[in-house]
DNA sequence: ATAATCAATGTACTTCCGTTGCATACTTAA
DNA sequence: TTAAGTATGCAACGGAAGTACATTGATTAT
């Protein structure tokens, strides 16, 4: 578990024992998830200290938020030493039409694009839609 | 006006009047529209009217809903024979971040991507985010 | 050790968007 | 002309994101 608390300070976030506790979980999961999950699984704790956890979280590049075309915001860990603002960092995301469930391909990087003139790209989302692994075996 | 009539027509949506201004509307406008901008357009008219308008043509074929990021529905008019749901009709957009608005770039196709086995793509969604060309000239 | 200071958590409330149920007006076909 | 089907209007609901303010907890300086 130091580990975790390592991670935290080296990011500029105080390792509180809620915070920890969604490290560990989301560390668990190998999926995204949304606040709405965080929520169901911490119960006790108040829905704006996990929201808060999160948005600090991706302030600091401890998650990245993906949006999968739900309409829900899903978060999930960074690689260990990732830059997500840096283009050739960003991987493409799969959203399951079945099961519902988010995953990061971290492999797979999002290609270059060429764009029309005078269109300057600085983020880009690429989610594929389809049957997870899960779900297709 | 006789050209919007057919195109509807032709889909399988009864050319109501609402539903040719709203068509020609999206015609007019070059950018992809949230419900809230057509709401704003036609206040006279329900939202709920605007709002199944909406779902229809998208049913029917002759719109396509828009992810851009904003977690807000945005719309755009197909291009006319177009197909959304073949995987080789799929274009990008891009959403600016300046002006908030987000245009179908019809030309650039989505790259074909290599899944790991066992995922199946159905759709995918591809959104650049950064500056358009009328925000950067 | 105590007080002052800042950060984290809790409580309550708000707004926005999407969605649905049901009533009413309109259009088409028998 | 009546009946059936479709479109529109009206009202309400629910989920998710976000914010203001109070309270608790941890750090630091005196
Ligand atoms: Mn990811
Ligand atoms: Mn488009
Ligand atoms: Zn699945
Ligand atoms: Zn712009």
């Amino acid at each position: 578990m130091k580990e975790i608390e390592k991670r935290l300070n080296d990011n500029g976030v105080r390792p509180t024992a809620m915070r920890i506790l969604i490290y560990k979980y989301m560390a668990e999961k190998e999926i995204a998830v949304a606040l709405t999950d965080i929520e169901n699984v911490f119960a006790k704790a108040d829905r704006t200290t996990l929201y808060r956890t999160l948005k600090t979280f991706e302030q600091k590049g401890i998650v990245h938020q993906i949006d999968d075309g739900t309409h829900i915001s899903k978060f999930a860990l960074c690689e260990p030493g990732c830059n997500c603002e840096l283009e050739q960092d960003l991987h493409l995301h799969f959203h399951c039409t079945n099961c519902d469930e988010t995953v990061c391909l971290t492999e797979q990087k999002i290609p270059h694009i060429n764009l029309p003139d005078g269109y300057v790209a600085e983020d880009a989302n690429l989610v594929l839609k389809g049957i997870c692994e899960k779900c297709s075996g």
